[in-house]
RNA sequence: CGGGGUGUAGCUCAGCUUGGUAGAGCGCUACGUUCGGGACGUAGAGGCCGCAGGUUCAAAUCCUGUCACCCCGACCA
């Protein structure tokens, strides 16, 4: 028999990550079948297996919001443009990326097409983010320190009108939660920051198995209008930081800005103290960039839209019904187990093509256990199982039973190995720098991963150096979030560009 | 928004320099042979060559404009 052309082919993706990066996570992304382009400058379609991934990441951030006192709530998709103007700040760092509504109605044009006809007497912009709408409303709600702490979270779409966009990293609309809360004292929103900042941290590992550097933003990078961004900084396999999610304290500058005021039990006026905070589909990205190999993606158990497909085999088979009851009968004893206190879920995928099609679709899919079930299997009473934290040739048979009884251990198995995996990487790709030329050196070409230096607090400095090199401060790291990068505590020390004193090091990476 | 590149079938691309009315592989459909690691044969379907102008007897091909996408940069919670 005639050799199968693309037999040859030695990955399931190709560019590889070595060979193409950027190129490599568009193929993925289309192999894996989670987004596409559209025909809509910078938009994206996201298709139903990266939609499935998006909710199961929903479902748990959201537990974790209302485990943390919030409530849900929606706010219009719409912001009069003098909202937007309120805060000085604010409208410098987003005016350029709004897409802003003029024009109410459409009438024919006379020439068959149709032309926007009734301006509207305010220009409404896009959200871009929500701080002065839900600002507005906030104002109106809080009367008294009764009403304080307001806790509240919104699940939403909104729009920046980004000059270069990719898939889930970047594009002009995208899908995010934000919460916004105001607080009666300086202390609690602060508080109320850290604690969110921690939320997104435990998600980001406990759940992507993506590890983070908790820390906060310098004053150049921080959110428009801003006292304090914290950010999770993650380290993608091209070694380049991923900002995957921010919580701010904005002090009192948008309750000024709105007025939102409270009187106080001290019969004053005061003004609240507010926090918002985020993630959105960048986090895909992030998933993606962090497990995936040169087979495609790779999703952690823990929020993979389905932990197990099984593939009958039914062709060939004396009985090709009793292998697919078989199979029925596999895929109903998965459900009723359990896997990080749900239901495990399972594909049972009957339809009609080749077995290495198959299987090498759900390889691309990223499904952490897969089953190839047929005849000899069932006589076995024994299940042929593959996980995608390995090479896709390691196969091997179980015994239905035993693997029953493991398969809840050998997801969790999954999901530690993924995490311990980024980890190792980040270490890898981690170095604590002492000496300017030894920094340069570091992030010269193409090279560079993450940097411990230390700073002197320095704008200027920051900035020469992203001029030059292209890179950036990431964070000042938390207490005790790099320790296990610098093999212990984040002691002071002098800048590497100024010799002046710095409190501790930072963390300076290219970034996306 | 600056620099570079690309738009031709669902996908990847050839054809363009030297204008003459549309191609390949993969995928798709049907049938047959196959099938435990990405099968093969036969027969089909499928394109206003991104869009709009212009030059020409004639434009995928030349010219102008425009839009989109990709890469690098700038910008960017």
């Amino acid at each position: 028999m005639a050799k199968p052309a693309n037999q040859s082919k030695k990955t399931a993706i190709s560019p590889t990550r070595a060979e193409d990066y950027p190129q490599w996570y568009q193929q993925v992304v289309r192999a894996a079948d989670l987004a596409e382009t559209s025909d809509v400058r910078g938009c994206m379609v996201i298709k139903p297996w990266g939609y499935a991934l998006w909710e199961n990441m929903q479902a748990v951030l959201d537990r974790m919001f209302k485990d943390t006192g919030h409530k849900n709530a929606y706010f219009p998709l719409f912001i009069p443009k003098s909202y937007l103007e309120k805060e000085a700040e604010h409208v410098e760092g987003f005016a350029k990326e709004c897409a802003v509504v003029t024009h109410h109605r459409l009438e024919a044009d006379g020439e068959g097409g149709l032309k926007p006809a009734g301006e509207l007497e305010e220009p409404l912009v896009v959200r871009p983010t929500s701080e002065m709408i839900i600002g507005a409303s906030f104002a109106r709600w809080v009367e008294s320190y009764r009403d304080l702490p307001l806790l509240i979270n919104q699940w939403a779409n909104v729009v920046r009108w980004e000059l270069r966009t990719r898939l889930f990293l970047r594009t002009a609309e995208f899908l995010w939660q934000e919460g916004h809360t105001a607080h009666a004292t300086e202390a609690e929103a602060l508080e109320e920051t850290a604690n969110m900042h921690e939320v997104y941290a435990r998600f980001a590992e406990d759940y992507m198995a993506m590890p983070v550097i908790k820390g906060a933003k310098p004053e150049h990078e921080r959110f428009p209008g801003a006292v304090d961004t914290l950010s999770i900084e993650a380290m993608m396999q091209d070694k380049k930081a991923l900002q995957a999610g921010t919580s701010h304290f904005l002090g009192q500058n948008f309750a000024k800005a709105m007025g939102i005021q409270f009187q106080g039990e001290d019969k004053q006026k005061h003004h609240a103290w507010t926090t918002s905070w985020g993630v959105s589909t960048r986090l895909v990205g992030g998933l993606i960039m962090t497990h995936s190999d040169d087979d495609g993606l790779i999703l952690p158990p823990r929020l993979a839209p389905a932990h197990v497909v099984i593939m009958p085999i039914t062709f060939k088979a004396n009985d090709p019904d009793a292998v697919l009851a078989y199979c029925q009968q596999l895929a109903d004893d998965l459900k009723a187990t359990t896997y990080d206190g749900q239901p495990i879920r399972v594909e049972l995928d009957t339809r009609d093509i080749r077995g290495g099609e198959k299987t090498w679709g759900w390889v691309k899919q990223g499904v952490p256990i897969r089953l190839e079930v047929g005849q000899r299997d069932m006589a076995d009473d024994s299940v042929f199982m593959a996980r995608r934290d390995r090479s896709p040739k390691d196969k091997a048979g179980v015994p239905r039973k035993q693997f029953l009884e493991t398969v809840s251990n050998t997801l969790a198995d999954i999901q530690n190995t993924l995490f311990e995996r980024a980890k190792t990487f980040r270490a890898e790709n981690s170095r604590v720098i002492n000496a300017r030329d030894k920094f340069e050196n570091y992030f010269k070409g193409d090279k560079g991963g993450f940097a411990l230096a230390h700073w002197n607090g320095d704008i200027e400095v920051a900035k020469k150096i992203q001029e030059d090199l292209a890179v950036t401060i990431r964070c000042i790291p938390d207490d005790g979030a790099v320790d296990d990068l610098l093999g212990g505590p984040n002691e002071p020390g002098k800048c590497i560009f100024t010799g002046k004193t710095s409190e501790k090091r930072v963390v300076w990476s290219k970034a996306y």
